[in-house]
RNA sequence: GCGGCUGUGGUCCAGUGGUUAUGACAUAGGCUUCCCAAGCCUGUAACCCGGGUUCGAAUCCCGGCAGCCGCACCA
């Protein structure tokens, strides 16, 4: 078996990834969390709050995971999400059906599936493959449909993304953080695609988690106030140019913001505190790097974009998170299919003082003379600009209404010179989007825990788990299961549990088995309950990683615990070391 | 979607037409002053699903589902 499989399998095995609904044969791209899967995950949710939520004051919220037509008409999902397809009717081969005919049109993407089948036929395109007939350009889109309300009246789509509940809650997000730049919105919930073919377990899924920011800057400063506190930390990051080398370039934030590697302060710190958190929950440094999307792989209103990627055996490079500067598009495309408006005012610093030409029609002259058009021939003045004005001053005013000339005396317009204090301007803000695929985390930090070290001949597996991402903290094991040990163990597990710790309670087994079914789920310490603890008083923690032992006093258990697995306090720190030698 | 390979307790596997389906590990209960998966006793637990061929199917055939690999698709 290589690494792979064994993580699979210990993840199936000891409950963390269950395929899905196992009973009745189950479903390609659907999985459960079992027991240790959703506290995994949870905790790991749990630490991007942390960092995204409570960190930077960003705003969790939850939208429906159903959205109707509207939304996804704007997104461009229900366009862009599907692929026209076609299949060869001799041996059933299926291909993008404009990018067979890339060759003789340029922008096949503007194409009807009919004008692009047309185009095939027309140009007597075969099969690629065997030169058979193709089929007619039938669409597959990603998105799962489904019908709000009894009659098919209203479609409605599982969302493909977390993020368009953000983009659509834009004007009340505006007014929670009081109309002003930056603020941020984020969520973390369930997103659907429909794919074609999901494999490779949980890396690709249909239905799967998502954690996602919509950060809304001011694009005229895309610098960051908090930028300082990582400008000094140093990663590996392979831009496009250093793609070209095909060598990842090391430098430190700051530097990849002033040089231009990564477009701007803003990104660079959001490219940082991911480094961050990805490391916080156990991904391995060794196994990460961001690289920057080729500006052929870039979408075309991005202004950059950054994936994090780990290496997992046997899959590769994986996409993990991705953080891009998704400009204005988002909120522009809304706007317009919504026709609200989902810009900003933002006040300049000083009032600018302009001179500017007010424009006064004389309604009650122009109103008898153009009746119903009067409205729009003053209209039609005030549009004037000031040179214009000038040209006519004291002669008559031509003006094209409804494609009629017209000559008006200059003497039923009046205009003056005042002085405006502009305040400020309205603002698309630009969109910082960090999006995390949370399963494809899990998974990786699987992998990325998962080792075997041989002891004494056998080979140990383990799950060398970061404490705050454990789904059980501590083990409580009596020695043996007789009254005397495991009254004293079962009181330890209720006080430790009553200060909040995941604790487990395992008598089954010699102790050695235990240990190494505790190592194998990622426990970081084990609590031995032996006749000391009637001696002395004293229990013994243990240590996975070094499997090594300390004596602690009963009392001080849960202190210690809590400081050990607070990282406060160093393993050797906590307690006597104890020698054990193996009883032959 | 296409093609190839595969599907037996929780896990890994034996069984290629014939009683009650082999074994190991894991797991449960008990015994044991037992500290790193290997003691002793006793249990629980499986032929992916549906159809066909046959007196009889885990075994042969067809279809479905799932997994792995390749293609395509996706990012």
């Amino acid at each position: 078996m290589d690494k792979n499989e064994l993580v699979n399998e210990l993840a199936r095995r000891r409950g963390f990834l269950w395929p899905a609904f196992e009973l009745y044969g189950g479903a390609a791209g659907f999985y459960d969390y079992g027991p240790l899967g959703a506290p995994l995950k949870r905790r790991i949710e749990d630490i991007w709050r942390q960092y995204f939520v409570i960190s930077e004051g960003f705003a969790e919220i939850e939208a429906p995971t159903i959205g109707v037509e509207g939304i996804y008409q704007a997104s461009g999902h229900l366009s862009g999400f599907s692929d026209p397809l076609t299949s060869c009717k001799e041996c059933k081969e299926i291909y993008r059906a404009d990018h067979l005919i890339k060759h003789i049109i340029e922008v096949p993407d503007a194409l009807s599936n009919e004008e692009i089948y047309k185009c095939i036929q027309d140009n007597e395109i075969g099969c690629p493959e065997c030169g058979g007939e193709l089929s007619e350009v039938y669409e597959f889109n990603l998105m799962f449909k489904t019908m709000i309300g009894p009659g098919n009246k209203m479609a409605g789509y599982l969302r493909p993304e977390t993020a368009q509940g953000m983009f659509i809650n834009f004007p009340r997000l505006l007014r929670y953080f009081r109309d002003s730049l930056p603020f941020a919105a984020v969520q973390i919930g369930k997103s659907f695609r429909n794919e074609i073919s999901p494999r490779q377990g949980v890396i690709r899924l249909r239905e799967f988690t998502q954690a996602e920011a919509e950060i809304f800057i001011d694009p005229r400063d895309k610098s960051h106030p908090r930028f300082a506190e990582i400008a000094d930390i140093k990663m590996k990051f392979y831009s496009q140019a250093a793609q070209e080398k095909g060598e990842e370039e090391e430098m430190t934030f700051g530097e990849a913001a002033q040089r231009g590697v990564v477009a701007h302060q803003a990104l660079a710190y959001y490219v940082a505190r991911t480094y961050q958190f990805l490391l916080a929950v156990g991904v391995a440094a060794d196994k990460l790097r961001f690289r920057q999307h080729k500006s052929d792989e870039m979408a075309h209103y991005a202004a950059d974009c950054w994936d994090a990627e780990v290496f997992l055996d046997r899959l590769g490079w994986i996409e993990i998170v991705g953080v891009a500067d998704r400009t204005d598009y988002d909120l522009v495309a809304h706007a317009q299919a919504s026709r609200v408006n989902l810009s900003v005012f933002v006040h300049y610093d000083q009032p600018v003082k302009r001179k500017k030409l007010v424009i006064k029609p004389d309604y009650k002259a122009l109103g008898p003379r153009f009746k119903a058009r009067a409205k729009a021939v003053g209209e039609a003045l005030k549009a004037l600009s000031p040179e214009e004005l000038e040209a006519s001053r004291g002669d008559k005013i031509y003006l094209t209404i409804e494609g009629e000339r017209i000559e008006i005396d200059s003497s039923l317009v009046s205009f003056e010179s005042v002085e405006e204090e502009i305040r400020g301007e309205e603002v698309v803000p630009h969109v910082i989007e960090p999006s995390f695929g949370i399963d494809r985390i899990i998974y990786t930090v699987l992998d990325h825990s998962f080792y075997q070290d041989d002891v004494e001949g056998e080979m140990r597996s383990v799950l060398r788990f970061n404490p705050a991402v454990a789904p059980i903290e501590v083990a409580v094991l009596p020695l043996m299961d007789r009254k005397e040990l495991s009254d004293p163990a079962r009181a330890i597990v209720q006080e430790l549990r009553s200060s909040g710790m995941r604790v487990d309670y395992d008598a089954s087994g010699s102790i050695g088995r235990r240990y190494r079914r505790n190592d194998e789920i990622g426990t970081p310490f084990d609590i031995t309950v032996d006749y000391e603890i009637r001696e002395h008083g004293t229990v013994t923690i243990r240590d996975r990683d070094s499997m090594k032992q300390i004596k602690v006093s009963r009392r001080q258990i849960a202190d210690k615990l809590s400081a050990l697995l607070a990282g406060r306090i160093k393993f050797e720190d906590a307690g006597e070391p104890v020698a054990l030698g193996k009883k032959e």
